[in-house]
DNA sequence: AAGATACTGTTATAATATTAACAAAACATG
DNA sequence: CATGTTTTGTTAATATTATAACAGTATCTT
C-alpha cells in the first residue's frame, strides 16, 4: 500500500515528462514485473489519470489541470463546476481585443481563459501561475511576462515581493481576477494570505478589471480580503447567480456577463 | 503530397489534444488504412514530432526539443551533442546533496540536470527558464523559486530587473551555469545580452559554482561576457575536451568532471 | 509466531499490432 | 492517353502485448 503509492507517483512523474510510456519501459525503470505495472496502470486509469493503450499508457492532459489539494490528487475528482468555468473562460477570452495587455490571475477558471486566448491579436500577457503559463507558453505571437517567486503547490501560483514589484511596474489594459468568495458586505476574498498582495497589484496596474467567478462564489467569505466589489468594472459568471446578487452588482454599476 | 501534409497536420492536432493516440483511432478518424497511418507516423517520427510506440504514437513534449544555448543552434535543429548533455546533466545531478539550495541556469544541458534531479533530498531549486521549470514542477518535495520577467522564446528564459533582484536576495549552496563559449583569454560568454545579468546574479548568490558545458564550447567566444573561468569552482563536461583546456582548467585550480 | 490478506511474479494462451511484399489506385507529365 | 511515379490498400506471416490463473512473497493483525 505504501510501495504502490510511491510507484504510482513515479509513474505519473515519468508520464509527465514524456506524455506517455510503455509497459516495458516502466517495468524496467521501476524494476518490477510487467504485471505489476499493468495493475498500477489500471488503478491510475480508474482515477482518470492515465489512459491505457496497447503497449503502454498515456497521461490524460486534464490531469494537469486539476490543481487543488496536492500536485497530483488521487482522491479528489476535481471537476467542480468545470463546464461553467469553461464557459466563463471562453466568454472572457472573447472580450480580449487587438493589442491588449492582460493580466491573468491564478485559478482554474482563469486557466480556461488562457486556453481560449486568441493568438492573432498581438497580445501581451502577464501571469504568475504555473497552469496559466503552461497554457500560454504553447501559443505563438504572445508576449509573455511572468512574475515569479516562491511556488505554492496548492494554487500553482508563484509569489514574492519582487514579483509584486514587477506587476506594479507594468501596466495592463485588462485584468481577469478570480476569487474564492464574493460578499456584498465583506468584499472579495481569497483563501491564502500569500495571494493577497499579488492580486492587489494586478488590480492596481490594470485599466479595466474583470472578476471571473463561477456562481457558487457569491455570498461566500474566505479569510483574506483583497478587494471591494467596486474595484471591478465587470463580473463574468454563470447562470447560477442569484437574483439578489444580480441586483447588488447592478446597483454598484458593474457590468455583468452571464454565460 | 498535398493530402499527406493535411493528414500529418490532423494527426498532430489530435495528438495535441490527447497527448497520444492509437493507430486504430487515427485510421478511423482520418478514414485511411492503418498502413497509411503507420507511414505517416514514420514521417513525423523522423521529424522528431512524435514517438512511435507499440499500438500508436505519442506527441513529444516541447521541452524535449533542443532549443540550444546559442542562436546558431536553431539552424542545426535538434539533437546536437544530446547524449553528452544527458551524461553531463546526470553527473551534475549526482553532485547534489541533502538540503542543497541550487540555482539552475537556462539551457538544454541544465535541462537534463533538472530531469535527473533527485527528489528525496529536501531540495530548494531556483530557476528562471521554462524548460527547467517544466522538469521540476513534476517532482515532489522540492521547493521551487522562480525568478520571472519577460519571456525569451529562443532560450525559454524569463528575465527582468525584479527577477535579478530576487536571485540576488536569495542564497544558494550550488549554482549550475551553462555557457555558449568558454575561452581562456576572453572568459565565459553567452549569446544574448539579456542573459548576462541573470547569470551574474546566479553566480554571485551561490557558494559553489559549476560550469556545465559540452566540450564543443571550449575555445568558442560569443558576444556577451558574463564571467571569468576563475569565477567557477568546477567544470562538468564530456570527454571531447582538448588536452589544452584540461591543462588550462587545472592551472586555474578548477575541479574537472569528465563524463 | 500463525494465519489472513494483500501484493507481486510466472507462466501458457489469447488477442492485438507490426512487417514485408505485392496489388491497386491516384497522380503527374510528356 | 499512355507511362512512370507516388501513394494507398490488402494480405499473410511474424512479433509483440494482454489476459487469466496460479504460486510465491511480503505485510499486517492478533
Amino acid at each position: 500500500m505504501e510501495k504502490r503509492e510511491k510507484r504510482l507517483e513515479k509513474i505519473i512523474r515519468i508520464l509527465k515528462m514524456n506524455n506517455a510510456s510503455t509497459v516495458q519501459e516502466l517495468a524496467g525503470e521501476l524494476d518490477v514485473s510487467h504485471m505489476t505495472i499493468r495493475r498500477d496502470l489500471e488503478v491510475l486509469s480508474g482515477q482518470n489519470m492515465v489512459r491505457i493503450i496497447h503497449g503502454g499508457a498515456v497521461l490524460i492532459p486534464e490531469s494537469f489541470e486539476d490543481k487543488g489539494e496536492s500536485s497530483y490528487s488521487l482522491l479528489t475528482a476535481g471537476a467542480v463546476k468545470t463546464e461553467e468555468k469553461r464557459r466563463i473562460g471562453k466568454k472572457a477570452a472573447g472580450l480580449i481585443g487587438e493589442g491588449d495587455i492582460i493580466i491573468i490571475d491564478s485559478g482554474s477558471t482563469t486557466e480556461y481563459l488562457a486556453r481560449f486566448l486568441p493568438d492573432d491579436l498581438n497580445l501581451t500577457v502577464l501571469c504568475f501561475a504555473m497552469n496559466i503559463l503552461k497554457e500560454i507558453a504553447g501559443k505563438r505571437d504572445i508576449k509573455i511576462i511572468f512574475s515569479g517567486g516562491v511556488f505554492h503547490e496548492n494554487t500553482l501560483m508563484f509569489e514574492s515581493p519582487e514579483g509584486i514589484a514587477l506587476i506594479k511596474r507594468n501596466r495592463a489594459t485588462k485584468a481577469f481576477i478570480s476569487a474564492s468568495g464574493v460578499s456584498e458586505k465583506l468584499g472579495v476574498t481569497c483563501s491564502n494570505t500569500y495571494e493577497r498582495e499579488t492580486k492587489r497589484a494586478a488590480i492596481s496596474s490594470s485599466l479595466k478589471r474583470y472578476l471571473v467567478v463561477d456562481s457558487s462564489k457569491f455570498g461566500k467569505v474566505q479569510s483574506d480580503h483583497f478587494a471591494e466589489l467596486e474595484d471591478f468594472h465587470y463580473v463574468i459568471t454563470d447562470s447560477g447567480i442569484s437574483g439578489e446578487y444580480k441586483g447588488i452588482l447592478k446597483e454598484l454599476g458593474l457590468g455583468l456577463y452571464i454565460v
